[in-house]
DNA sequence: GTTCGGTTACTCGGATATGTTCTGTCCGAGTGGTGAAGG
DNA sequence: CCTTCACCACTCGGACAGAACATATCCGAGTAACCGAAC
């Protein structure tokens, strides 16, 4: 069980474009170049985030992406869904439907034990998420080293390419 | 992100191990004929767990797998660790020090405010996990459908192969 | 000076390869039971 | 009848393929700025 990488990605640049001017936009490649990350796969990660309403993209000269909405409405949930997708880690394939007897109208998904401890489990993760916004992690880093957002903006205005 | 089916192929035949006469060994084969999952498989899922000191494994004639210890001692957690690893789903690459600049005995696994988020939620799914004993599911069957238990060992003592 | 239109550079978006992990299979090493032979 | 011993079926354990997914790359469609010419 191993989360994609994308997601560490695409976390820290919706940090970075809450730094930015509000309705600024930023290319693909700018955002990768600021970590040195692949350009064209960040671009893919950005676009699933596009889909999943979390930023908006615009193309041609000074395109890119920005947030589609504030911060503060924007959970880490949010972003490792979009990336990873809406469905559990633990699917329960219901093998216990393949003992013989009677499965008619039951749903072992929602009545196994194991698959309802899992689930349980996995919301206590997903509200632990939920509970963290973007602007959240951008106070918290802002808190500890107040230059920050100015060296973000500095840094992505020196950036060739 | 995806967790391995054998976590749920393994969480049921330990269930159905603690349901056997204590001291009682099953073969893989037939732990695996129980829900008609490929044996060689499953086999490999228990070697796991008797790696992770869960089960133990005997060879020749009436050996097979047993609980290493009580159900009470075995928890949720400990099953899912052993299938799937120790390592977090979300593994910090520190992308925070392909920045230029000083990061001389800074470890952004552990101060960067991301991967500090996804520790808490990850600690929160592990401790739901760790508070969920294999004992606790075969109450919890048991208390639903209180046949269970001889229907288990009545489904192995008739088992071929 | 203003407007219009063509050109151009830029950006996203999806289609396409490559590598890694999970899933599934196979066969050999070791073990304990079993049964026949001998005392 | 009891003991001994060789045989054999059984079981785990790790080595070996195939499938699914994550990672990485490339190129085309569309767009907005820009520049120059005409009015």
């Amino acid at each position: 069980m191993r989360m994609s990488e994308g997601v560490e990605w695409a976390l820290h640049s919706c940090i970075n474009l809450a730094w930015l001017e509000p309705g600024e936009a930023m290319p693909a490649a700018k955002l990768a170049g600021f970590f040195s990350l692949p350009a064209a796969y960040l671009n893919k990660q950005l676009q699933a985030l596009a889909r999943a309403g979390i930023l908006t993209s615009t193309s041609g000269p000074r395109g890119g992406f920005r947030l589609a909405r504030a911060s503060e409405d924007i959970t880490m949930l949010d972003v490792v869904t979009a990336i990873e997708g809406a469905e559990q880690a633990f699917r329960c394939e219901e093998i216990l439907r393949r003992i013989p007897g009677d499965h008619e109208g039951v749903d072992y998904r929602k009545t196994c034990a194991i698959s309802q401890s899992m689930w349980r489990a996995e919301m206590a993760w997903r509200r632990e998420l939920a509970g963290q916004t973007i602007a959240d992690l951008k106070r918290t880093v802002e808190k500890r080293e107040p230059a920050t957002p100015g060296n973000v903006r500095n840094r992505f205005a020196n950036l060739r390419t």
